[in-house]
DNA sequence: TTGTATGCGTTATCAA
DNA sequence: TTGATAACGCATACAA
């Protein structure tokens, strides 16, 4: 590998470390001469400064930590590119974890997200995190976090969301203008901050259209394909709802699974609309509607903000709450 | 954050650095006695070595480069979880970049893997790649690279691959076997080694069942939503196949979407079969039986091999191609 | 068994 | 304008 340092540098042309450093950084006080000199010859002998050396000086790493809870999932694979393509702009590499949706994992990851020196995180909360103690303990030594998607209750922080609320509501109320009227609502566990935005906006659109809300119709399922299956076929048998609005791409995947392989007359004519990333929604063996995240938008907004708030290290950046709309898209 | 060093430990308990040091590293030099004492304190203080500080006099960097076409691709999000949770399991950590298919871009993303200091790389190639000497050079200077997928025209490296060919046949013989005669092969440009070796089985398939190979029912597509409307157009119009072989995940979608949105009758029982890792492959339109890559093991795989080539530093690891059975499913 | 001193590559302070 | 030197945190060769 080339491993020219600032010292071969400085042996070859008979000149010492410091000032090769400082020609290297176009310090003002190095003559045009000797600079030209250097940087020339850095050029020549295709000199790249050490950035672990420099990490260790400047003590920064000028990497961002990414936790999700799993990569291969559409909406966090598209949240990550977004968020690599701002990061790379401004010359941080991105170190991705993931936590499978297990809070161990998340303490343990974020542990070593600090150890290692990140000198930021961007994290998306896993689906069993209730507390948050890691989070405040971590946000306490003021190390730098911008919560996206899952976050957690806590006032004082970086957050980037989309509106859940509003998604939620629109995609209910689109069920209501085709003139649904049991509209049943599978959701992520109630856990999650996105559960509560969209159970909220699902029972907004439902009273401002005089629909009375049925806790009935109401299904909180976890991510394996067999929850979904039990929750699809008591709903389906008991409730008879006339349209299901799914949320989560796994709950839709899932969901439309259990239906799939479990065919009835009352699950043919079922309106669906699911809250998903999913790029194949439009080539579905049945039409799903679909309020799309802004998911690579989310990325670039998370990672701008993490670096305004690194480039800004001794002035304060207020904490905010970035909130983006959702698309709905009708299929 | 927590600053704790080895020199905070060192005049807390009254010793030297180098004590400290070793006992924290379980040196046999170490007394039980102080080792203990040693380590009950850096517990005690939540200590955590720097890894930077290490990494700089190591050498090392306990970061491995993973170079993609794409994140939000099925197949390359699931090989990223398998090489992450190898990885992750030898404290190595995944640090991820993304060439969009651009050629300039594979290039100034391995440098800045090379200038960075990863330990070593796991890469697919780009679409763009057909000049292999920025591979060469990185090779020549021992930088340990592991490529899977898309795969260079070079003998001696290390390479992951799915069998290709293989899975080409069986796709291809399936379909003969269901009746096809007329079997279409929509394929990735022909650069890329997954391309000819695709070509290869498809072709070998049809020999050995007695179908002449028809150029005209070949079809190189570019990774645009277009590109695969005209392939398809053209295909449906003049050469009337009774099926369709397309491969890759991109493909996959944009030629499924070409057929939705421009139905006809020849369109409509069309057999398809996709090289594809989709995930809702069984719940699209229309049945879509699919030569499947065991992604997550090929990461796992790529992983365990640039690890191992990591560890073995000082004797040679032989060059090794792994090579893994797709999977054929039926739908 | 422990301590002293040095170096990894860089930057910055202080002298010259 | 340049150079000598220390420091970032850690690990180790060499001394004691």
């Amino acid at each position: 590998m080339n491993n020219i340092t600032i010292k071969d540098i400085a042996n070859a042309l008979g000149i010492s470390n410091s000032t090769v450093s400082r020609a290297l950084r176009d310090s003002h006080e190095i003559s045009e001469d000797t600079k030209a000199k250097v940087i020339a010859y850095a050029k020549a002998v295709n000199y790249h400064p050490n950035p672990i050396a420099q990490s260790l000086r400047e003590n920064k790493s000028y990497s961002i930590g990414v936790i999700v809870p799993e990569i291969a999932n559409n909406y966090f694979s598209e949240v990550i590119n977004g968020i690599d393509s701002v990061a790379s702009q401004h010359d941080y590499h991105v170190v991705i974890y993931q936590t499978h949706e297990s809070y161990e994992r998340e303490i343990s990851t974020i542990q070593h997200v600090l150890s290692r020196k990140a000198d930021g995180l961007i994290i998306s909360l896993s689906l069993e995190t209730n507390d948050y103690s890691h989070i405040h303990s971590a946000m306490e030594d003021n190390f730098p976090i911008i919560f996206f998607d899952r976050v957690p209750p806590i006032e004082n922080c970086y957050k980037v969301v989309s509106d859940n609320y509003e998604g939620a509501y629109k995609a209910t109320k689109h069920m209501i203008e085709k003139g649904k009227k049991r509209i049943a609502h599978i959701t992520s566990p109630p856990v999650l901050s996105i559960t509560k935005e969209r159970l909220a906006g699902y029972k907004a659109a439902l009273k401002d259209n005089n629909i009375e809300v049925d806790d009935q119709l109401i299904k909180y399922c976890g991510f394996e394909p067999k929850d979904a299956f039990v929750v699809i076929d008591e709903l389906i048998k008991n409730q008879k709802p006339d349209s299901i609005f799914v949320c989560s791409d796994r709950l839709a995947l899932n969901c439309l699974e259990a239906i799939k392989n479990n065919p009835s007359e009352e699950s043919k004519d079922l309106g669906l609309i699911g809250y998903t990333n999913l790029k194949t929604a439009n080539l579905l063996y049945t039409p799903l509607s679909t309020i799309r995240q802004p998911a690579f938008e989310m990325g670039e907004k998370a990672a701008e903000l993490l670096i305004k708030v690194l480039k800004s290290k001794n002035q304060i950046v207020d904490f905010e709450t970035i909130i983006l709309k959702n698309e709905l898209i009708i299929r």
